[in-house]
RNA sequence: CGCGGGGUGGAGCAGCCCGGUAGCUCGCGAGGCUCAUAACCUCGAGGUCGCAGGUUCGAAUCCUGUCCCCGCCA
């Protein structure tokens, strides 16, 4: 093939990417390093998503411009990548000149071939902020199960769809007013003429078998809906140049970001784009994640077919991100972005990890901070660098050996073991390359052990010694090959160090010889379990997702709550001072904490409130805090409670918490608060 | 009977497509080495491969049934 065109899915400009994000980046990045070490024509190109209503609500909440907000988050998005090693050789952004051009020309295609329909639709409108109210920005009460505090397109607790227009109560996220139901036109593309196209293409192999399943189960079974893909005014995004007050809905420019951003990649490099776009010579690889499968499995090949652009070769789908094993939360410190991740780690440590982790399937990655420092630190720095560590040091003043010795057919093992190494990496199975990468570091490390250069002393054996030393070194060069993509800055260094750039997948199979060898340095440093914490008491937030479209600080915006939880709890009878004085609440610190494996949720917890004062008691708070993370820190408890007997021991107090039944918050006093210091 | 994914030694996984008496990493136990970032090497304990049937000379691998877990702003 002669190009290999590559997108990552436009992340939005609304907010800060995290470890979530990364994922599918790492994952993009990889492959594309991978085929251009190969040295095949590819180039990886991306943009920020700019448009739709959260970013014209957000802005406003700022007191600034859409345009100088997504500059802005652009900014912060691009340092982030950096960051992580991500190489696009384009990053753009769906509001720009390019992106606009050809919106406008697809959408004529679409008009040509008379896809677009125009239709009245109700939708609610919140005339305090003047916006229609997108599903996700109203909230109200479920009108089957009566639940409160749903979104406007399905219900939580029961599961149900509905229209927005069916919420009882609604209130929107915005102004908390009540939206009113208002009519607009909208405009709809028919993608059933194409169902007989869709069916063929999800089956043709560009997708992953469960992904054509599911597409077969959920949508192509049935006519295809009409796609509503435009939006009144007021929006943020393109106006539709032949439906003045009307604008392509976000999801509509958002994957002809790709095309636009492979445009200014084109001018830049003097390049055609109908040599990437429209060309059988060129293969095109989406990166997406499971959530916005129908988006490009269904109206995005649609969009391209009736434009007469390139159909995905391949959609590559990946599941989602969790954290020790649960969906990553604010409260936990597990919602962790990747600025506040790069502020203690080396980057390199989660490209290996994810490497070693996706399989190219769509299941759910999840990242265990302890699997984390363990793998990290054995397979690369224990078992690969290792290599590079124990033999360097007797080369330095000769340099390799003038002719590669015999090592027992160590090095053609591994260079054969380069095809299925590369297979892997090709079908995105890249934990199987890391398997198989780590097999043959096994296999070198042995033989430096059996060979034992350290004991090759003396001028006699000093020939034996840099050659055993050549062997080493010479494996370790060619893993550094086989892990390039995966750790590219290693790998750089590795070339600087070996005196020759690693530039080739092909080096991989040439033992290198007769070269110098520097000073040999650390070329990574092992996980420090105290970063992790640091990076996760960093992530932490007390409050969760609560607060509404986060409220710029400049602005002085306090958030409205709703009163759902006063509404669950109403208010007591009054007390007086007397009352109160009779509880007796004290700053403590948690010394030690533990499951109580036969309880479902209860912790057991040892508490100081300073000096030899220890109290023990059992909190219903299991499945909510991580016991481990609760030691050292402070909170409030009930120091004078009657103590109470449990099947589990004696309870000697209590600590105070908000909420209940799986959502249960600690309270923490404010710093400098000292603990056996009475809360008054 | 919604759809999909999964159940393999303490943890995380591979093997299953193309059946031949179970493998890797971490952890654990013992020993070795001392070049190396408490790294490396050897040996060991630990699994009737969710359960029940069936096919077969033989099944983790194929078939049937069943239980359980996870995901479905997929």
């Amino acid at each position: 093939m002669a190009r290999i065109l590559v997108t990552s899915a436009l992340p939005y400009a609304n907010g800060p990417i995290h470890l979530g994000h990364l994922v599918e980046y790492i994952q993009t990045d990889i492959w594309v390093r991978f085929q251009k070490l190969h040295g095949r024509r590819c180039i990886y190109v991306c943009a920020d998503d700019t448009h739709g209503t959260a970013i014209m609500i957000r802005a406003r909440q700022e007191g600034v411009r859409e345009e100088d907000l997504i500059a802005r988050m652009q900014q912060a998005h691009l340092a982030d990548f950096s960051g992580f090693q991500i190489a696009f050789d384009n990053y753009g952004s769906t509001h720009s000149a390019e992106n606009r051009a050809f919106c406008e020309e697809i959408w004529q295609a679409l008009r040509h071939d008379d896809l677009v329909s125009e239709k009245e639709v109700e939708q609610l409108y919140d005339s305090a902020a003047g916006t229609f109210l997108a599903d996700r920005f109203v909230r109200g009460t479920c009108p089957k199960c009566k639940a409160p505090d749903q979104y406007g397109d399905s219900c939580d607790k029961c599961g149900a769809h509905y229209d927005a227009t069916d919420l009882i109560d609604p209130k929107s996220k915005h102004s908390g007013a009540t939206p009113e139901i208002r009519k607009a036109k909208h405009l709809f593309v028919g993608i059933e003429r194409l169902h007989a196209f869709l069916d063929q293409w999800t089956t043709s192999g560009a997708l992953q078998t469960e992904i054509s399943n599911y597409l077969k189960g959920h949508f192509l079974h049935e006519p295809l809906r009409d796609w509503d893909v435009s939006r009144p005014a007021p929006y943020f995004g393109f106006e539709i140049p032949d439906s003045p007050g009307n604008y392509w809905y976000v999801w509509f420019d958002a994957p002809i970001g790709y095309i636009a951003s492979t445009k200014q990649w084109c001018d830049r490099h003097n390049e055609q784009l109908g040599d990437w776009w429209r060309s059988d010579e060129t293969e095109v690889h989406h990166f997406i994640g499971k959530d916005i499968t129908y988006f490009h499995t269904l109206f995005w090949p649609a969009m391209l077919k009736t434009a007469g652009y390139n159909l995905p070769k391949k959609v590559h789908i990946h599941g989602f991100l969790t954290v020790n094993g649960q969906k990553m939360a604010k409260s936990k410190g597990t919602f962790i972005k990747a600025a506040a991740y790069l502020e203690q780690l080396d980057p390199a440590y989660l490209r290996y990890y994810y490497a070693s982790k996706l399989g190219g399937n769509v299941e759910d990655l999840d990242l265990n901070l302890d699997e984390f420092l363990t793998k990290v630190n054995s397979d690369i720095v224990g078992k690969f660098v290792n290599l590079a560590s124990r033999t360097a040091n007797f080369v330095r003043k000769s340099g390799l050996a003038k002719v590669y010795p015999d090592d027992g057919g160590l090095f053609a093992a591994a260079a054969h073991d380069g095809a299925a190494i590369a297979e892997a990496y090709e079908a995105c199975d890249f934990a199987k390359a890391m398997r198989l990468i780590m097999t043959a570091a096994d296999r070198a490390n042995k033989f430096i052990d059996e060979n034992a250069p350290w004991n090759l002393r003396g001028p006699e054996q000093a020939a034996r010694q840099l050659d055993v030393c050549t062997i080493g070194l010479n494996l370790f060069r060619q893993l550094a090959v086989y892990l390039a993509p995966v750790l590219p800055k290693m790998a750089q260094d590795i070339g600087e160090f070996m005196n020759g750039a690693l530039t080739h997948w092909s080096q991989s199979q040439q033992p290198l010889v007769g070269t110098p060898v520097d000073k040999f340095q650390h070329l990574m440093q092992r996980v420090d379990q105290k970063k992790i914490d640091a990076m996760v008491a960093a992530s932490a937030e007390p409050d969760p997702a609560t607060a509404p479209a986060a409220p710029a600080p400049s602005a002085g915006n306090v958030p409205t709550d709703g009163d759902e939880a006063l509404k669950a709890e109403p208010l007591t009878a009054e007390c007086t001072v007397d009352d109160l004085a009779k509880i007796d609440l004290r700053v403590c610190r948690i010394i030690a904490a533990e499951e109580v494996a036969e309880a479902k949720k209860l912790l057991k917890l040892t508490i100081s409130l300073g000096g030899d004062t220890r109290r023990t008691v059992f909190a219903g708070i299991k499945g909510c805090y991580d016991p481990a993370k609760l030691v050292g820190k402070l909170y409030i408890c009930v120091a004078n409670l009657a103590p109470r007997k449990m099947k589990f021991g004696l309870s000697e107090g209590m600590m105070l918490a908000a909420g209940g039944e799986g959502d249960v918050h600690l309270l923490i006093p404010d710093e400098g608060s000292k603990p056996g210091q009475r809360i008054h």
